[in-house]
RNA sequence: GGCGGCAUAGCCAAGAGGUAAGGCAACGGUCUGCAAAACCGUUAUUCACCGGUUCGAAUCCGGUUGCCGCCUCCA
């Protein structure tokens, strides 16, 4: 497998340090709000590597953390009269039902910040005896000596002039240089505090990773990665403290994800410019986010607007059509499974298009290896299902056509499986998607009775009123579709 | 100002030295009582622009332009 690595800028070969093991330690969210589309694209791309490393065979350790304690949830919590504790607790949950409603199943850990101030203590006292980090005043803020870290700026690609050249910090009299970072904030009379040798006060934002990643993964993590934007300065801190007290490197991998744009600009809370989770769930289909967030790579940025995520519906109603046709083939047929027969010939394929359909499980893994390459994956996953389709045009009787369309179909789930797609049975999908979710201008109660309307015209070859009565729904939206299983619709695209 | 990234058809998006995947949209055809869906076909001699290296360049190198991100909390 081959990895891009922000700290060397190029794509690696993937090693983990224990063979048939990985650790992967993901940022996850600070709980003062509800989490925007930009939060699901990381936990997306986040959950979707580590189902392809364990269809590779590794055995994963995929570590989340909620960030529970911060000055924005202490500020929430006074601006809504109410605990900090609660806030959090409140946003946990938030994030929780985000994450179902996705689909995405929990990390094996999700670790909170204020459970792990013992192991950030210690981290804390370690580096205070090597002399990377001072308090700038009795009873004050503890600080992380950065000057005395020779790889400072490694992670962004900067010196440490480089960095301040350009940084809009002000200057604090308690530290000695002026991007020395809180490791240990004191805190001022009624905010939350937790007792240390540094006097009462609560973490930094970086030192509560370093904890718990090596608490759980070792002082030496395998992966660990998040949104671009945490590169500087989240993880150079977290980097340069963790390695300044270990003596080891922190991480072999460091993953970063592109951001999601509104207008090619950043989705964020202090632009402004976002949409929760839930505000998008309530007009598109989960699948349908899915399918848009890994439909291009995660490392590019990638543009939300009403447009793509109507491209990712219509797409995705491509996949599950073939996925239903083929379904219902099985009906059919319930005894055939798959493989096919090495010798089976059809008029619809030539012979290297048919080895090109069954070879889709190996190059999808190719593009999946290929620093997780889900656009690429799912274009393939495209292409076997054009000629899928033109299979399905062409039905032959012969068993082998069967077994084919059977292996095709067992290929398509299972694979749809590591992008956490196509799992749904695809006649309940199809009707879920065809609605949109959308207000429809009549009952489907009324759709029913004039579809029967219709379909007695039509026995009566009264084509007249059978094209009334479409005109008359297609005027409210509703598309209706004459099949061999009979009419059914759908809110129009 | 410093650091980094990106520019591929109407839109979205792979490809990273060997002659442009895929999706959406559009148009033509097959099918259909009419449609829809599906299938077939068409839609980039060309990958922001200018140079260079090479037998060969979206792909490598240099420069230009435009956009974005980070340098303050951010996934």
């Amino acid at each position: 497998m081959q990895i891009y690595n922000t700290l060397t800028r190029r794509k690696e070969t993937f090693e983990p340090q224990h063979p048939g093991k990985v650790g992967l330690y993901a940022c996850g969210v600070t709980v003062y709000d509800h989490c925007h589309l930009g939060h699901a694209r990381s936990c997306v791309a986040f959950e979707v590597m580590v189902r392809h490393l364990r269809r590779r065979g590794y055995e994963v350790t995929w570590v989340r953390n909620y960030t529970d304690i911060d000055d924005k949830i202490i500020r929430r919590a006074h601006e809504t009269h109410t605990s900090w504790e609660a806030v959090a607790e409140r946003y946990i949950s938030s994030f929780q039902e985000d994450m179902a409603a996705l689909g995405i199943p929990p990390a094996q850990i999700e670790p909170k910040a204020t459970e792990h101030i013992p192991g950030m203590l210690e981290i804390i006292r370690i580096l205070v005896d090597k002399g990377f980090a001072y308090q700038g005043a009795p009873g004050g803020d503890v600080y992380f000596r950065v000057g005395k870290f020779p790889g400072y700026g490694k992670l962004s690609g900067q010196s440490l002039e480089d960095i301040q050249a350009g940084a809009r910090i002000e200057i604090d009299p308690h530290k000695e240089h002026p991007l020395d970072f809180v490791l240990w904030k004191a805190s001022k009379p009624g905010e939350p505090a937790w007792p240390s040798p540094w006097g009462p006060g609560r973490p930094g934002w970086h030192i509560e990773c370093s904890a718990m990643s090596m608490k759980y993964l070792g002082e030496t993590l395998d992966l660990h990665g998040g949104g671009l934007d945490l590169i500087f300065p989240h993880h150079e801190n977290e980097l340069a403290q963790s390695e300044a007290a270990t003596g080891k490197p922190f991480v072999r991998y460091w993953l970063h994800h592109g951001l999601l744009t509104i207008d090619q600009e950043k989705m964020s809370k202090s632009l402004g410019n976002f949409f929760t989770i839930k505000e998008v769930l309530a007009r598109f289909h989960p699948e349908v986010v899915r399918f848009f967030l890994i439909n291009s790579h995660y490392r590019s940025p990638l543009d939300f607007s009403d447009a793509a995520l109507g491209e990712a519906e219509a797409a995705l109603l491509r996949l599950y059509s073939t996925l239903g046709r083929l379904e219902d083939l099985r009906k059919h047929y319930p005894g055939v499974r798959g493989p096919a027969p090495a010798d089976f010939t059809a008029a619809a394929l030539t012979a290297e298009e048919i080895d090109r359909l069954l070879t889709l499980p190996e190059r999808f893994a190719g593009a999946m290896d290929d620093d997780f390459n889900t656009a690429q994956a799912l274009g393939y996953m495209f292409e076997a299902v054009r000629l899928t389709n033109r299979l399905l045009e062409h039905p032959a009787a012969e068993p082998g056509y069967v077994a084919l369309l059977a292996e095709v179909r067992h290929n398509l789930v299972d694979l749809g499986y590591v992008l956490n797609l196509l799992q749904a049975e695809p006649q309940e999908m199809l009707a879920a998607l065809r609605q949109k979710g959308a207000e429809l201008k009549i009952s489907p109660q009324e759709i029913e009775r004039l579809i029967t309307e219709r379909a007695e015209a039509r026995t009566n070859k009264d084509w007249a009123r059978a094209d009334e009565i479409r005109k008359e729904l297609s005027e409210m939206d509703i598309t209706l579709e004459d099949t061999p299983q009979g009419t059914t619709w759908r809110v129009k695209g």
